[in-house]
DNA sequence: AGACGCATCGGCCATCTGGGGGATTTCTCG
DNA sequence: CGAGAAATCCCCCAGATGGCCGATGCGTCT
């Protein structure tokens, strides 16, 4: 209706007031920007997105309620012309891989200059993609690794890895999960195996650097 | 010279020129409140501090080159007069410790509202604390806990754990640190005690999860 | 039907683990 | 100087670990 079509609709999507507050002073002494909505978690961010249907979405990726992850999947099935942006302080592969996964376009880290980010809206608005030089070494790191380890693991051997995690011996996690210690030393083996590692401390370590339990 | 005493001086700490710019935005609307210089890092913090002596410091936690909780120390040594203000995206209990140990006098969360964040300047200039109720809670938390574990770690044997946290063995800890196998499973069996737990899967899982290395 | 992955179980065995005992040196602090 | 903490070392030993052998069902996919 309103939106006269040389002007790029943007939502902000950020549980901090004083970001939400920095990016809408940003957008508003930019003249082809336009603010037309902003949401707190990723919950609220669908809603907004369905209501106004913007341009671009800058959408942090830390958040409670809804991770900026899933809302980015969720708004890039329900509204595909909408392009996402990942904008947060961190620069993990996880979170880089998981963003880029779930539909976003670029991935900018928040120490961004105002003209960089206003580039990279303008380019995610014309279909490119704008990478932090972080996270595309981050993307390339987990390449060469052949992506995160732990990828191949069973549903019951995250299971294991969680209770290994938890400090619990080979007969401790046998009696939790109600099997005899030599299945648990089966999974707990493969497990190893697995995870290119040799005794269950470094799987531990492993497994809580890369979050492969909670 | 030119400051008249009824405006408080601010200075702002931060990595994220959003960040930066959002809490501009929101010190130019307040009347009583001046912005006096901006850092991106300790190091700046240190040299502006200096420089302008400003009333108060927003200091966020995480930044790179010198984290806050080091440059607040620093300010409050050379220019105790100057009350700092940790403002930080994360609620853990290590990090408002740290920061409170260091001299800050106030400890809120970026998802404060504006009113807040005025008050909480107004009343750091007075010498009064604000608390995030997070933060509150997790030095609640941490005084039941008393205080994070692993505090009584002797210099040997937090270098011990490191290495039980690489995933190395008795026998290659001893080799590493070029001692013998029975004092490497001394310091192993103290950091277990300790730690108060019984393997050192659990030592590992702690280390980790309370940052008690790297 | 056959192949394959997964979970389940058993035994053997070299090694590692963690607690117990006691011992020495060095260094700091009152 | 003496007490205490820290780091270093030794022996003993029951239990846990992890690799290796093999085996049985139970699904899925081709």
């Amino acid at each position: 209706m309103s939106d006269t079509s040389d002007t790029i609709r943007v939502v902000i999507v950020d549980d901090h007031d004083m970001v939400r507050r920095g990016l809408a002073a940003f957008l508003k002494a930019k003249t082809d920007l336009e603010l037309v909505g902003e949401a707190r978690n990723g919950r609220e961010a669908l809603q907004v997105c369905e209501q106004v249907q913007p341009d671009v979405v800058l959408m942090d990726l830390v958040m409670p309620e809804m991770s900026g992850a899933a809302a980015t999947k969720q708004i890039r099935e329900r509204c595909p012309e909408v392009q996402v942006i990942a904008v947060t302080s961190f620069q993990e592969r996880e979170l880089v891989q998981e963003a880029l996964q779930a539909g976003a376009i670029s991935y900018l880290l928040k120490n961004v200059s105002a003209n960089e980010l206003a580039g990279a809206i303008r380019a995610a608005h014309a279909g490119r993609s704008t990478l932090a030089p972080e996270a595309a070494q981050a993307l390339i790191q987990t390449a060469g690794e052949g992506l995160t380890p732990g990828q191949d693991l069973t549903e019951r051997e995250r299971e294991v890895l969680a209770l290994m995690v938890e400090g619990l011996t080979n007969p401790q996690i046998a009696e939790r999960l109600v099997v005899s210690r030599s299945t648990a030393k089966a999974h707990v083996s493969n497990i190893l195996s697995k995870l290119g590692v040799s005794n269950r401390a470094e799987a531990i370590a492993l497994a809580l650097q890369h979050r492969l339990v909670t």
